[in-house]
RNA sequence: GGAGUCGUAGUUCAGUUGGUUAGAACGCCGGCCUGUCACGUCGGAGGUCGCGGGUUCGAAUCCCGUCGGCUCCGCCA
């Protein structure tokens, strides 16, 4: 028999009561965590989002709650009154925070019953928690551990400081439309047919990019929102189709100001999990960051290991691989493995395996233990072998990482490598947090399935005022491969080798606009059917403006130091973007799609 | 689109030359217990070995397909 609540209040939660309480009458309401049974005693851990208290029910002081206790189950919802007592010394439990009292209860409630779950919350044995595909199907079970918990209320607090700091920075709070329409280029759009207009769409912002600047259009001065973004993409440790974005515009600002915002929103955040950021944040170039640490992401915790082009040297040798790959216009680069000697060849293997995802043909070595050994000594010699590895910056005990190949392949595998290597290592520091710049990203990115310039960042990007020369004689002069050259106003803050914003200063002028839709391909009326609104608004005085969009989940990531974007949103999706929740997405009754002049032609 | 990996009681897992009745721990149910807090103790129930097909006298185990979780590459302006 379940229990009325009544007009029964509680007095405390289950995570506050302390010795001053003691010799109070309370009312704690919770989830029953656990229940120990001893007949004439039985002991019961309430819990609620605030923590643990024991209550005891004694068969002598009060026989009727006591006997209701045997029917309490785990999970039951319960209410229990009754006095707070200092527990004996030898009886006080330090893993609790309220473990030096406890609550004899006088009355319990049983406010309501709970099947047995389909998983232990926390597992009694080891840490192993229950698969994610059963959690995730019960995510509201899953959301009562505590550290999901904590997870969430974090979450709160972040967003909240966000919009305290914002508000005193001067930026308005604007919201924007989630039904718009289809942008062609970037990621694939979720898009929503229109019951009113047959045959059209809705396409769900992925992010409120236009909007933000037509708010600067419209003399806002200074937007923000905390804006739901959707990307039809496949989805990554990190990644979610619909995801939150602190979404910042601000008019006439330098790249400087939005540095300095940014930093100090940053910095606000992280302090409250206690950390004090260093600002500013040094700055690199796109083209730096690539070169020294082969990601535009670099993680600045791992000390050294940058990229050495061995290019020079191995331009003298006759080993076939090498020498086509410099011939082809590309590189040989290498990183240096303090302490590296003592990787088995497993382990080498391994990373060799690794390497090639990322598009290299093989992973050469050299350690220098108590003899140098190298996949190399056979087809360059030792003499070779010894002065590439100290032109690498090689030292006794060292290894050499190596991978030869196209400019960006190289890169990309050394730049994985890097951060393999320190994971596997252990040479990523805890606690520790680097935060950088990365600027001036090209403008355009070739690709090679199609012979065409896609733009890098999004087309409204600013070009550097000093490269606006080059886009004019690619456009107008037809030296189309400038276009490759072409640097912007674009940056994004990394922390801990986390991309967590990206932005721009956005182009003002409609002259400069025209020439970057041409460079991208596009027709003036293409760009007009298109982008029409915005062209059209930017002939009305546009001001200079720019902005900055940081992801929160990323943030929260960061500061929770989880690898999981699940851990840091309510009701996460699977990586092939469905809810086992709700069995999402779903069919839709026959009657809907004909309303939505919609017929499903091939279901598979 | 591609690759890797996992899928066995409610849960986490073990289970190899293919062979009797598929095990353990936790959880669950019942008994006992007045100081436990991962209570203890005695007893009990609980299995479509993801699903479908194949090979075999015999399949959790081998093969093919398929579904699902996770991770990575491509993708994510």
């Amino acid at each position: 028999m379940l229990d009325n609540l009544g007009n029964l209040q509680r007095t405390h939660s289950c995570g506050t009561l302390r010795v001053h309480d003691v010799g109070t009458t309370v009312t704690l309401m919770g989830w029953v965590s656990r229940r120990r049974d001893f007949g004439e005693l039985t002991f019961i851990d309430l819990r609620d989002r605030d923590g643990i208290t024991q209550v005891v029910l004694n068969s002598e002081d009060a026989p009727e709650a006591h006997a209701k206790a045997k029917e309490v189950r785990g999970e039951y919802v319960i209410a229990v009154t009754g006095e707070v007592t200092l527990r004996d010394e030898s009886q006080r439990n330090a893993k609790l925070e309220t473990g030096e009292v406890e609550v004899h209860a006088r009355e319990l409630l049983i406010l309501n019953d709970a099947r047995t779950l389909p998983f232990q919350l926390e597992s009694a044995t080891t840490d192993a928690l229950a698969s994610e595909d059963l959690r995730l199907k019960y995510r509201y079970l899953d959301l009562r551990r505590p550290q999901l918990q904590a997870n969430l209320r974090l979450r709160h607090r972040v967003l909240r400081e966000i919009r305290r700091y914002m508000d005193e920075q001067g930026f308005t709070e604007i919201e924007t439309p989630i039904l718009i329409k289809s942008t062609p280029e970037g990621a694939r759009d979720y898009i929503v047919p229109s019951r009113v207009q047959p045959g059209k769409f809705f396409a769900l912002p992925q992010s409120p990019q236009l909007f933000k600047q037509l708010c600067m259009i419209a003399g806002m001065d200074k937007y923000f929102q905390i804006a739901r973004c959707f990307r039809d993409e496949d989805l990554r440790a990190d990644r979610q189709p619909e995801f939150t974005q602190l979404d910042v515009e601000m008019s006439f600002a330098t790249l400087d100001q939005i540095y300095s915002v940014t930093e100090g929103l940053f910095a606000r955040v992280f302090k409250l999990i206690g950390v004090e950021l260093p600002l500013p944040f040094p700055r690199f170039s796109f083209a730096e960051a690539m070169r020294r640490w082969g990601s535009d992401k670099p993680d600045l915790r791992i000390e050294g290991m940058e990229l050495q082009d061995l290019s020079v040297e191995l331009q003298q040798t006759n080993f076939a691989p090498y020498v086509s790959a410099l011939a082809a216009g590309g590189e040989v680069k290498g990183i240096v493995v303090r302490g590296g000697a003592g990787l088995s060849r497993k382990a080498l293997d391994d990373l060799q395996e690794f390497a090639k995802r990322y598009g290299v043909t093989g992973l050469a070595w050299i350690k220098l233990g108590d003899e140098t050994t190298s996949s190399l000594l056979k087809a360059l010699g030792e003499e070779s072998v010894a002065r590439l590895a100290s032109t690498a910056g090689a030292q006794e005990g060292d290894a050499v990482l190596i991978v030869a190949g196209k400019t960006k392949p190289v890169a990309a595998s050394l730049g994985a490598l890097r951060n393999e290597v320190a994971r596997r290592e252990k040479l990523i520091p805890a606690n520790v947090y680097a935060p950088l710049w990365v600027t001036e990203f090209p403008m355009f990115e070739y690709h090679e399935d199609d012979d065409r310039y896609y733009a890098m960042h999004h087309p409204f990007t600013s070009p550097l005022d000093e490269d606006l020369p080059l886009l004019e004689r690619a456009v107008e002069g037809g030296e189309t491969e400038l276009l490759g050259r072409l640097r912007t106003k674009a940056y994004d803050p990394v922390i801990n080798g986390v991309e967590l914003a990206s932005g721009s200063i956005r182009i003002h002028r409609r002259d400069v606009q025209r020439m970057v839709f041409k460079a991208l391909g596009m027709t003036t009326e293409e760009a007009r059917s298109r982008f029409g609104f915005f062209l059209d608004a930017l002939e009305f005085g546009t001001p200079p403006h720019g902005g900055i969009a940081p992801g929160i989940e990323r943030l929260l990531m960061v500061l929770l130091s989880t690898e999981n974007i699940r851990d840091v949103m309510a009701f996460p999706k699977t990586a092939s973007a469905t809810d086992l929740m709700i069995d999402a997405p779903g069919e839709v009754d026959p009657k809907q799609l004909e309303e939505l002049h919609l017929k499903i032609v091939d279901k598979k």
